[in-house]
DNA sequence: GGCAGTTTGTCAATCGGTTGCCAAATGAAG
DNA sequence: CTTCATTTGGCAACCGATTGACAAACTGCC
């Protein structure tokens, strides 16, 4: 097999290559290598030098290293075992140039703080990692005018994006969409893929256990007024709260912490009911101190619920009955569907969807007891 | 002024510039422009669109663009305006390619869901995006196996790596530092950039508080063996003790969680010690959930104390005393000090530097009360 | 008006890979 | 020993920006 000599145009030199049926030529063996300073000795090596290594083209490094199959497989062994060699690591820039692809995902989360959003983004990354992508995060304060500008900045990075409860609305989370890959966790919209808990199972356990305690006057406290979750959850309630003979009143809507909870207690004192159920988990906490600090106890004078099941809520005394919600597998999913369509972008465009299979569930803790005749 | 004509070279086109002095040339005006698709119309618009649009060069694009000054006002006007028209914003990728910059900052974590992690997220990530930066975020899961594949995905996409609690050895992180500009958090590596708090106000103000309610002997939860940081509050508390004539054991060492603090429970009370102090709030709050269920009112029998002040360590009832570490400002300041290196990577290097302002202090709650003398 | 000095903007090379196209090499069949 | 089909691997044109070198244009001054 004839020499051939591959160098980056460097300096003055140039490709050099060989003619392979060319008289042998007496080629400079020793080559002088003018005391230039090792350029590149401590940047990362390139296809070209694995290339110089094997003693290929950096054509057929490409694709040894990732068209497998596509060259000979003895040169393909070569050729990784240079790239081995040298340590070689591929370039995300350099390919994602040609190909657009960068192995990227972005997570859009409106408040990074809020331990709602840790097992979402556990799940999210486990996935992604596991499927060779790499997941870039950022948090949006709370504002939409932040998460407009978050989505602008990360999006040129990532291949798809992912935005968990975010704060845009209808139309921008579409125009988004037109964008990038996009999937929307705990939101429905019109022509975007959503991954979202099924709220029905937790919810109707809750109302079996609560009018199995003997209650029968239930309040919802509600979350924002632009939440979509709060919207949901509390027209779930109200569908299916008359069926277990309970009835309900709606206060709110309030702030979803630990504060809004805790303004709430007037009202829900005077709503006369004996159990609430919270928008959130934060929510409920904050009721619950509130009416411990009142002096009322819980949950002989006032049963409460909250939703999620965050971390801590179960630190609380007496510890906190919630719904539980899947957030790792959402997060899971939500990678999961959005690597669908980043993989499939190039063929028929996959159908829109929206997750509804992760069911929530109902976890019984201390501050939910039997209902208080004491009152009204 | 002459009229330049520029063209991607795309199909059979060829980049065509008209001689500026040259005969003005018909230009065939109309460009029947052969119905070929128009490609690129989703795509994003790049300086060679700009260019055309503003009828200069490339080039030119790239410097009206990033070096003010260099070229004229009002062609740099224009081209701004053209790139405002077309919604032009920069391919990162493209960008990264010549330059090696990427404007980002990639954050390694030993586990997204502890909760310690939130604050110093929230930090860096408030400070790297007002610089201009974006966040690549990995957990490693606990594992030292998987942080470094974890580093080994993320390096080649950042400009500079922050480690959170890194479980890496100290060869392993200084090789890492070699090849990206690099920060640890809430460890001392010799020759690598350091971030951590200064424990010493907190443990000498939890030792005032606690002698000041009669404490006189004391016992330290410790966390992992491998753990800096858990060395580093056991040797400050041994140090400082004695000088508020306070007795004190060392206790474990455990694993730093809910579940640690749980088994400890028999250990701590056969030392006799009337206070805990506890390697972090997780492991405080086990302690104190065991002690209870043991019928050991807390703090009448038991004073204990946590480390870092996590969300939820004032949910515990009674709500937890614990020494607050400023986790957000250590990211901060973290990031500040990568990016201070990233930045300054080509002129003399910055010295080694070790951040130690960020001063804890004591949050006294409820779990802490006067020395019970019923005992021993 | 002529000439040196300064602006201004263009050219072309480059970063590190990917990939369509083609030619050489190989193998099989006649 | 041809001839034809099939591998195999190289060439070169990209991807979208940056930047050193340089030429054209403009300035000011005698």
């Amino acid at each position: 097999m004839a020499v051939r000599s591959y160098t980056r145009v460097e300096g003055n030199e140039q490709i050099v290559s060989a003619e392979t049926g060319a008289s042998p030529e007496p080629e400079p063996e020793p080559e002088p290598e003018p005391a230039r300073t090792p350029r590149r000795s401590r940047s990362a090596p390139t296809i070209y030098d694995i290339a110089k290594a094997a003693d290929v083209s950096p054509s057929t490094v490409s694709r040894a290293l990732n068209k497998p199959g596509r060259i000979n497989f003895k040169t393909e062994q070569r050729v990784q075992a240079a790239a081995k060699e040298l340590n070689y690591r591929h370039n995300p820039m350099a390919r994602a140039l040609p190909t657009g692809r960068m192995q990227t995902l972005g997570l859009l989360i409106a408040d990074i703080t809020n331990p709602m959003f840790f097992n979402v983004v556990r799940g999210a990354q486990r996935e992604a990692f596991q499927r060779g992508y790499t997941l870039v995060l950022a948090d949006s304060q709370e504002s939409d005018l932040r998460e407009a500008e978050a989505a602008e900045r990360v999006a040129p990075f990532v291949d798809g994006l992912i935005l968990v409860t975010t704060r845009l609305n209808d139309d921008q989370i579409r125009k988004l969409a037109e964008w990038k890959p996009l999937v929307v966790i705990n939101r429905k919209v019109d022509g975007v893929d959503g991954v979202l808990p099924d709220i029905t199972p937790g919810v109707d356990e809750a109302l079996v256990h609560l009018s199995g305690l003997g209650h029968q006057s239930l309040a919802f406290l509600s979350g924002p007024a632009n939440s979509w979750m709060s919207r949901a959850r509390r027209e779930t309630l109200f569908r299916n709260a008359p069926e277990h003979g309970m009835a309900i009143v709606e206060i709110g809507p309030g702030v979803p912490t630990l504060e809004g909870g805790r303004e709430v207690l007037t009202q829900v004192l005077a709503s006369g009911a004996t159990a609430v159920l919270a928008y959130n988990d934060l929510m409920a906490i904050g009721l619950m101190r509130a009416a411990q600090q009142h002096g009322l106890v819980v949950p002989d004078r006032l049963s409460i619920i909250g939703f999620d099941d965050i971390f801590g809520s179960d630190f609380t005394s007496p510890p906190l009955s919630t719904i539980r919600t899947p957030l790792d597998r959402i997060g899971e999913r939500a990678v999961w569907r959005a690597l669908e369509l980043v993989e499939g972008r190039e063929g028929s465009p996959p159908p829109e969807r929206h997750e509804l299979a992760l069911a929530t569930e109902l976890v019984v803790r201390g501050s939910t007891g039997l209902a208080s005749r004491v009152f009204i």
